[in-house]
DNA sequence: CAGATCAATTGATAATTATCAAATGCCAAA
DNA sequence: TTTGGCATTTGATAATTATCAATTGATCTG
């Protein structure tokens, strides 16, 4: 089921860094490699939480939905794992998951993974930092959702990512600009009229490059707050966003 | 420090139900019970978290903060605990906490709740258990806020809160409607006037009262959904959100 | 009880954001 | 290389939400 090179690239995930060898090896003996086709959905919003999922290859949406409606929650993008909570809590998946792409993701059968951080206490532990830091990302979520307008949200992605991408003045964004517009919370439109108007204010967009003209004047708009865009601390990036750009 | 009647109450949170009795006891003899009079900020966003917090007696809101605006997280009540997250990871408090009346907390060094669960597994789990809880229910919040417009979102809270009140044709609103406002993401304002217009959709607002005269056509406006109201897992309503309301 | 204070409401207006429709541009399949 | 299908952009307009100002109402205090 796994593939002999899957192993050390999940290894090395802070999730399953520390535990047992024999331990961890228990794991990936239970568990599936499987390959998607592009735009599947794979998991369904309701769907009870069967399989840890870890995203070896491609990358997957996850969007939440009602009545109708959809918003892009996060991207995943390899190696991580994603909907922990749910299998841990047993409980229904919060998010639809859909590949971007043509994907390789291993399962873990969320059972497993229950009864696994009842045996070793190392993984318990790993559990519960990557838990905390998940919830810490989607607190800064919601308070960039309340505390900021949609042009002061796209700002502070734009900035933020070039922060990421190591300073770089310019950098590809990583996703469809629909897919930012929705994870940010607003409609593709408003977006690209956002995007437009901050070439006024330090950043210019061409095609899916950004370009930061005047980093001054652009941070000087968005008044990055580590309390939210979390640039200080590197641990905590773990969990839901968009994907790390590319310089 | 600790009040004799102060432990068993705490005990049987989730948290602290299943570890072993001298654990516990262990941490409480670590503990300060300490009381704040009404309106202080006993947390600022950003400090070290120092200890976790356990609500005794009144109430405590936890607000975040940018650029001069404030919105409210959450409204904590007796008894539970806050700010579990930034305890684990060492991390700043991503929220600031003000009391809203005088209310007594209990204090436990996040340092020995950090030493704890690496020595009782059944605390690990607890803490795994409870921090997934806390996670969902912020996805759900961030989906309310990015899938539903104030209107929706104040008629869903309506409902919702109607049926944690048991079902009950009727009940109080737990707090003040500014702070409703803002923990919905929306202004005075404008809760105020959506307010109004909802008697046309099965609830009627009288002062601090909430008035169900239509369930069906309001069920009908909310569309209810397990997996942003989360009616059908208790479990999960561990976490952040307002306070349960009276009949 | 009067006065002060603050929450809540109401009205008028502005800003923000969404919707609808059409045009343009890009990329991949044929 | 051409063509079809989307994503993106642009324009026009509507809906939503916020802001500002003034009033009302409730509560607390001296």
């Amino acid at each position: 089921m796994m593939r002999p090179d899957t192993d050390p690239q999940i290894r090395h995930l802070h999730l399953f860094r520390d535990m047992a060898q024999a331990n961890f090896v228990n794991l990936m003996t239970a568990s599936y490699d499987q390959i998607f086709p592009p735009g599947l959905e794979m998991i369904r919003q309701g769907d009870p939480a069967d399989f840890l999922h870890i995203v070896m290859e491609g990358s997957v949406e996850l969007v939440g939905q009602w009545a109708g409606r959809e918003c892009t929650m996060a991207v995943v993008r390899p190696v991580s794992t994603f909907i922990l909570a749910a299998c841990i809590r047993d409980a229904p998946y919060l998010m639809t998951a859909r590949t971007l792409e043509r994907t390789r993701i291993v399962l873990i059968p969320a059972s497993d993974l229950r009864s696994m951080f009842r045996r070793d206490p190392e993984f318990a532990v790993a559990v519960i930092n990557e838990l905390a830091a998940c919830y810490r990302s989607v607190v800064r979520t919601a308070k960039s959702l309340k505390l900021r307008n949609s042009r002061e949200r796209v700002a502070s992605y734009l900035l933020r990512h070039s922060i990421i991408a190591g300073g770089a003045p310019s950098y590809m964004l990583g996703v469809e600009k629909r897919l930012l517009a929705s994870y940010l919370g607003m409609t593709p439109e408003n977006l690209s009229r956002t995007l437009k108007s901050l070439e006024a204010d330090g950043v210019k967009i061409d095609g899916a490059r950004v370009i930061i003209t005047d980093r001054t004047r652009l941070t000087a708009l968005v008044k990055p707050d580590a309390l939210i865009d979390g640039l200080d601390a590197a641990a905590d990036s773990i969990g839901p966003g968009l994907p790390v750009p590319q310089v």
